[in-house]
DNA sequence: TCTGGGGTCCTAGGACCC
DNA sequence: TCTGGGGTCCTAGGACCC
């Protein structure tokens, strides 16, 4: 018996939590750069304000209506998202952290699923402030669609178990409502007479893996109510790392871009050196914005692969600038690059070649970046870095909504106090 | 004028091996 | 006209998730 629980409308209601003038009062949070609505109150759902949607298109309702309007500020939801797993936390030790709003709990054992689901809502509520719903079903994809209806339905009171037979239920909802059949999975099912939940559930589902893949068979047997989908209670190692951001105007000039570039290196590194790996390969990637027109549409990418694992900047760097040259073209009006790093490895188990890169001094190299990240930690984030990261940063994101990170900056708190 | 930023897994196809 | 059979590994691309 798993149990989904989410927090209802989460980004929205973190910035409310700060600001109690907020409730009953339609809020809506942005993506990076102000460009488009990412979370949404209750009340900015009602007003019809879709998710996703570039902000230019609703400027017109969102004055009209006194929309509240934020930047996302994530170092407030992480912080929130950490206090709600750690109350979850203390109902059972058999826990899968999903997403930053989203946790699955194991409720195998407990006598009265739909009673303990009532209290961890009521729990999370009074410890942290914020509404959740909880979705109880045999298998994660029946939790998922319980934790569905329990939001769609306010007299559920933010509670829904799926019932043993639960045909009923899956009649009403479409196949794209279902955890893992996104929209194009969704058209083709729909055009072989597969558009309901309970079709799926019905459908053969070894035609299913031959027409489509494994993974839709095994959604079809998840909603039969067959677990294929264990609780993964640790976190398994990340396998790749990006940093990528668009920028806040149109960017042209080769030194700007370069400086971008190298930020997003530097970004990844610190976040690689975090967890303990290192990469063996680098893509960066750059484009214009693919709503541009035809002869101004542009988007390439180029690889580099390290002689040897490593999770330091400068190589970082130098690795970054080596594929921009090769896919800048000059005179473009450029409106995103990115940093992936690929096949990580862990720093403590990296292969050596047997001839060293020249240059490389492994030891040397190690000992500036621990330097590096220590003074960062203490001082700040960008406290040393690199010439080259540039000082203007003119094409840095715009922000301008941004709430105070009222849990991870005591700077912030007092700003609150006045 | 203005359109997010991360991730995962699976499959197909190519290159290569004996 | 005929052109083996069985593998592995890697990559690109497509689908999904939040």
């Amino acid at each position: 018996m798993f149990a989904l629980v989410d927090v209802n409308n989460f980004y929205a209601s973190c910035e409310r939590l700060f600001e109690p003038r907020l409730e009953g009062v339609a809020v809506v949070v942005l993506s990076n750069n102000d460009g488009c609505i990412i979370a949404r109150s209750q009340e900015a759902k009602d007003l019809g304000i879709p998710m996703g949607e570039p902000v230019h298109k609703v400027k017109d309702v969102l004055r009209r209506e006194r929309v509240r309007v934020y930047s996302s500020n994530y170092a407030l939801y992480g912080d929130l998202s950490g206090r709600v797993v750690s109350v979850l936390k203390r109902f059972t030790p058999y826990l899968e952290v999903y997403s930053i709003d989203e946790s699955f709990l194991d409720l195998g054992g407990f006598t009265d699923p739909a009673a303990h689901s009532h209290d961890i809502k009521d729990t999370v509520l009074r410890w942290t402030g914020l509404p959740v719903s909880v979705g109880v079903g045999a298998t994660k994809t029946l939790a998922k669609a319980a934790n569905r209806i329990a939001k769609k339905d306010p007299a559920l009171g933010g509670v829904f178990i799926m019932p043993d037979d639960p045909d009923e239920v899956l009649g009403n909802l479409n196949t794209d409502a279902i955890w893992g059949i996104g929209r194009r999975l969704a058209a083709r099912l729909d055009r072989i007479g597969i558009t309901t939940a309970l079709d799926l559930k019905n459908a053969d589902s070894k035609f299913i893996r031959a027409r489509f893949s494994v993974v839709v068979e095994r959604t079809v047997l998840e909603l039969r109510g067959t677990p294929c989908l264990a609780l993964e209670m640790t976190v398994p190692a990340q396998k790749g790392i990006m940093v990528s951001r668009g920028f806040s105007r149109r960017v042209t000039d080769y030194r700007d871009i370069e400086a971008a570039v190298a930020t997003y290196a530097s970004r990844a590194a610190e976040k690689l050196r975090r967890q303990g790996l290192s990469t063996n390969k680098m893509t960066i990637s750059l484009r214009t914005s693919p709503f541009s027109p035809a002869p101004e549409r542009y988007a390439n990418a180029a690889g580099f692969v390290f002689p040897e694992a490593t999770s330091d900047t400068t190589h970082m760097i130098k690795a970054a600038r080596h594929c921009l040259k090769k896919i800048y073209k000059p005179g473009l009006p450029y409106q995103k690059a990115g940093v992936f790093l690929d096949a990580l490895e862990d720093t403590r188990r990296i292969q050596r070649g047997l001839f060293p890169p020249p240059g490389v001094d492994p030891d040397k190299s190690r000992a500036l970046m621990k330097a590096v990240d220590r003074i960062n930690a203490d001082w700040g984030r960008n406290t040393v870095r690199f010439a080259v990261t540039g000082m203007q940063r003119s094409w840095a994101m715009k922000q301008n909504r941004k709430s105070p990170c009222y849990t991870t900056r005591w700077q912030d708190l007092k700003q609150v106090g006045g």
